[in-house]
DNA sequence: TTGACATGGTAAATCGATTAACCATAGGGT
DNA sequence: ACCCTATGGTTAATCGATTTACCATGTCAA
């Protein structure tokens, strides 16, 4: 590999020369031809500084970790993909690692940070009850954000606007003239699970709505979650008309649950999820979801670690707004009654 | 952070000691008393190595990059999965790259590679035809695996047994009393589209069944693709009684498209698809997978980068077998009349 | 003519770990 | 007494880039 040196013995000046040519050193007092004759060396030896060495100078290392509670769920792979843009837009690396690394007993993390090869941590928490203490992964002085999850003292975090999200889907079912609402939510002891469960809340409440306890459950955003989810909700004596998942994920098991049970979507019960990835489009039927700015907040969390400024904040990406997309899992109540599971037989056409 | 100076002044020795203690070297005579104070002074102070530091004077960077076409894809995860542990075991970092970094023209990898910032590379090639001339990638030294694909000359491969996977699923259908199968595949031009088909083919031949060109399909593995596969298929004046699904993704397109003929699976048809992940257990009916070693090829292939032996070879991982996940999908053909897409009023309840 | 200042760079230290080459001392054999 | 070898380490060079401090020359004004 070509080094420095070599450019400088090739433009016939010093190696200090060409290190701040190339870095833009403003300070340097450099005439326009020996610029020229720097420029044109590096180019032509195609010339890469070494990153080990410039690493070791700067105590920097233009990596990050990526720590992520599941790799397989295609909502974390939109905010990778965001994040992965963003990186490399700025010319920085990402290292992945699933979140069990932090608590498989081999410090993971602190062994990173202390080879100093990663400048930052963006950390997303598994939904559940938080068997991490995260504040006591704050080392040195390498920052961290934290996705998704709530205040954590000393921790940056970024989060997305869950109520406004599930308020949007909300929104969607009242105006297809819905009042009977169910919600399929998160862990309460998460952070998105609360935030998402206040947000259908507080939607029903403006609505001028009854909130029937029943109805709101709370098993996770697993698929299985989902179906355990309808379920619970087929147990009571009558079913809403339409269901928020507070997760696309969860809304496969809770469409698989619906399907089990002999019932319609949407004829019998409308669904709308959250997050909107390319399963969304590819179950029967389509489902209809919000979209968020998942990507968008990888790219923020990079963001976030990137700036110098290096205070803690807490902040919110909201841009671009949560996005309804239409698709064939929602549709107006049936006029007459309401259907219940023990309802199930009726023509596989009236679907509309 | 601490470094090895300080280990070295604490324990009373040279740093050249620290360092030929710690790493083992047997060439190194010292008394087991010094041994014993260096240890003790490196773990007292909680001295971990800095890797720009190391990396610098032994030109290694303990890093791999892992470029996939697709995150967002659950089989893709499987096998970042098994790379990733495969790596940590080793001490290696992972970072991530879309497939799309090797072709937005900012020279990604060529930079890394530069930078000396990977020691290896694992490529997983995008479905369909080869746009990105992989060989032209070889770099200097630096080695690298290609999965999943085919021979590439100068590089080493690490595929899974494709055809294996496949014969499984056929001899599953073949049990249940099918002779009227279908297969929606991969593109043709890539090198699992070709195995997978060829696979089919081979088990079909094999059990003296005559081959049904129609009822082949080569349209992709996304979820749009089972789904344009499987109207393509319904376009015929015949269905099979059975569908063996080369991806899983394709498979919920597949059961989508089903659903929207009016169809019941299994019913009025059969399918199994290769690859088991969660969603394969979260869609209705659930399906009948083959799971393949996803995290084993992945654990492969990041222990052929990191294999001193640099030959280039060719390896295919058989190891476990692919195994046959049963669920709702597959049953027994109907005796009576073949099924068409027409024929689509029935009871919801004649489900086996 | 001398001092001041601008011009156009360069020299050398530094980041932290590794490793090839070397060295001081003690003990043992002859 | 002298050489040889083993013991138990150490010294110093090196990896490649960055950055602080400095220097040689030339020019201009007083």
């Amino acid at each position: 590999m070509v080094k420095i040196s070599d450019v400088a013995a090739l433009a016939g000046v010093s190696a200090s020369a060409v290190s701040r040519v190339l870095s833009g050193d403003s300070t340097l007092r450099v005439s326009a031809a020996t610029r020229e004759r720097v420029v044109a060396a590096a180019r032509d030896l195609a010339y890469v500084p070494n990153h080990a060495g410039r690493a070791l100078r700067t105590s920097r290392s233009r990596t990050i970790a990526l720590v992520v509670p599941d790799v397989t769920s295609a909502v974390f792979a939109e905010l990778a993909s965001g994040a992965e843009d963003e990186a490399a837009s700025r010319g920085l690396a990402i290292v992945l690692a699933r979140a069990e690394r932090l608590t498989d007993g081999s410090d993971w993390l602190r062994q990173m940070v202390g080879e100093a090869r990663i400048d930052g941590v963006i950390l997303q928490l598994p939904d559940g009850p938080p068997h991490i203490d995260v504040e006591s992964m704050a080392i040195g002085r390498t920052p961290i954000v934290v996705i998704n999850s709530e205040d954590h003292g000393p921790l940056s975090t970024v989060v997305l606007d869950d109520a406004g999200g599930i308020r949007t889907a909300v929104e969607h079912l009242l105006g297809l003239g819905h009042t009977q609402l169910g919600f399929v939510g998160g862990h309460r002891s998460s952070a998105t699970g609360q935030r998402r469960e206040a947000g259908f809340r507080a939607a029903i409440r403006e609505a001028g709505l009854p909130i029937q306890d029943r109805w709101i459950t709370s098993f996770g955003y697993s698929g299985a979650d989902g179906r355990a989810a309808m379920e619970a909700l087929a147990s009571h004596d009558s079913l809403p008309t339409a269901i928020v998942v507070a997760n696309l994920n969860a809304a496969l098991g809770v469409l698989a649950a619906i399907h089990a049970l002999g019932l319609r979507v949407p004829t019998d019960i409308s669904i709308v999820a959250l997050h909107d990835v390319w399963y969304a489009d590819a179950t029967w039927p389509p489902i209809t979801t919000v979209r968020m700015p998942l990507s968008e907040l990888g790219a923020a969390a990079v963001a976030r670690l990137t700036d110098e400024d290096s205070t803690v904040t807490h902040a919110t990406v909201r841009s671009p707004e949560p996005l309804l997309v239409v698709r064939q899992s929602t549709g107006n109540p049936r006029l007459n009654s309401r259907p219940t599971h023990h309802d199930n037989e009726r023509s596989p056409h009236d679907q509309h």
